[in-house]
DNA sequence: TTTCAGTGAATTGTTAACAATCCTGATTGA
DNA sequence: TCAATCAGGATTGTTAACAATTCACTGAAA
């Protein structure tokens, strides 16, 4: 459900029924009802009382500035943090989910690109602090959500590529600044 | 629920048993787990699948800061924005915000100071963007579960009103300053 | 004594039925 | 013609019962 929403499949302010959701996964609707509440709390959907859930509306480019800033300042301090006590084994973990954007980005599926995309950053994120990871997945679902209608694959994958040598070659200044011209 | 988890009623880890909250509030275990859930994506609770939810560990020093100065961010944009189109009626939703927060204060009353402090600080934001209003929620409810155990309530109340007396002013490099030594 | 499997209570997860609310469209009356 | 009213269907909100899981305790075997 959420990687229909981040990848835009669904227009905004349409309404999402709690029926058709349990049918499609083969569930109640009470955990159906803990999704989209989780969902809306991330900030993909909006909840008004007995009138259930909607597409979020995106953000104006004032409140997608700030967001942004916001979630820099957020995973910069996580990079730095997981950069100081990685191993190796987070090598070949990074490795591996650079290499699932690259190919996501070879193939032009938007919504595999912007999960990818998303899983990559959040590895330093969750490494660094479970508290701040729950932080960031609000700010990152909102960015992405306009962001992921006017993305160029391949400046996609080449800007991550350099973010992951220098993280790899332990280049804290590097990958900060190339962090830092990803993530606007 | 939130004002007791917010005051520090709640040990830290303390499980909290969806059955018990039931019977407290005079409903079934369903809404119940609504509002967990909720709370649980605020980062007031965290979630373990079968076991339930317990009471968050606080933010070490490190994460503090970095929340601090995303939240001082966001608030700093959103009362710029808010101070452009503010209307006498804010004048007077302020004042009375205000005079809440120092009569918690004067009363000593952690809850209600914690609370009408978060109150206070919300109004801006949400007239601001409501996009930015839940993204604030998360961070200052994690923010505020750790300072409210060591706050001195002269500090918060002057301080407070150095904010809300520049707004009323016009002043917005005055509130800024103030609002960048409150959120700390 | 220690470890491990088993037992039962306590707790969370899920479901289906029912209640309350909202929305749409037809009908009535001015 | 237009506005207000009133079904009815659709949708969300709530509840209680049931299923699945966890946890603490017991007791037996090494």
């Amino acid at each position: 459900m959420r990687s229909d929403l981040i990848s835009g499949k669904l227009d905004f302010d349409q309404p999402i029924r709690e029926q058709r959701l349990a049918e499609r996964f083969g569930t109640s609707r009470g955990p159906v009802r803990d999704a989209l509440l989780r969902l809306t709390q991330e900030g993909a959907l909006v909840y008004e009382p007995n009138k259930g859930v909607r597409v979020t509306s995106p953000l104006s480019d004032e409140e997608r500035n700030v967001v942004a800033s916001m979630r820099l300042c957020l995973e910069k301090h996580c990079l730095s943090t997981f950069m100081e006590k990685m191993s190796e084994k987070d090598d070949r973990e990074l490795s591996l989910l650079l290499e699932r954007l690259i190919s996501a980005c070879d193939r032009a599926s938007l919504p595999e690109v912007a999960e990818s995309d998303l899983a990559l950053h959040r590895y330093w994120v969750a490494q660094a602090s479970s508290h701040l990871e729950t932080m960031w997945l609000g700010l990152s679902v909102r960015m992405i959500m306009k962001y992921s209608r006017l993305a160029k694959y391949e400046d996609i994958a080449s800007e991550h590529q350099r973010i992951v040598e220098a993280i790899l070659a332990k280049d804290l200044d590097k990958a900060l600044y190339y962090l830092g011209e990803n993530v606007i």
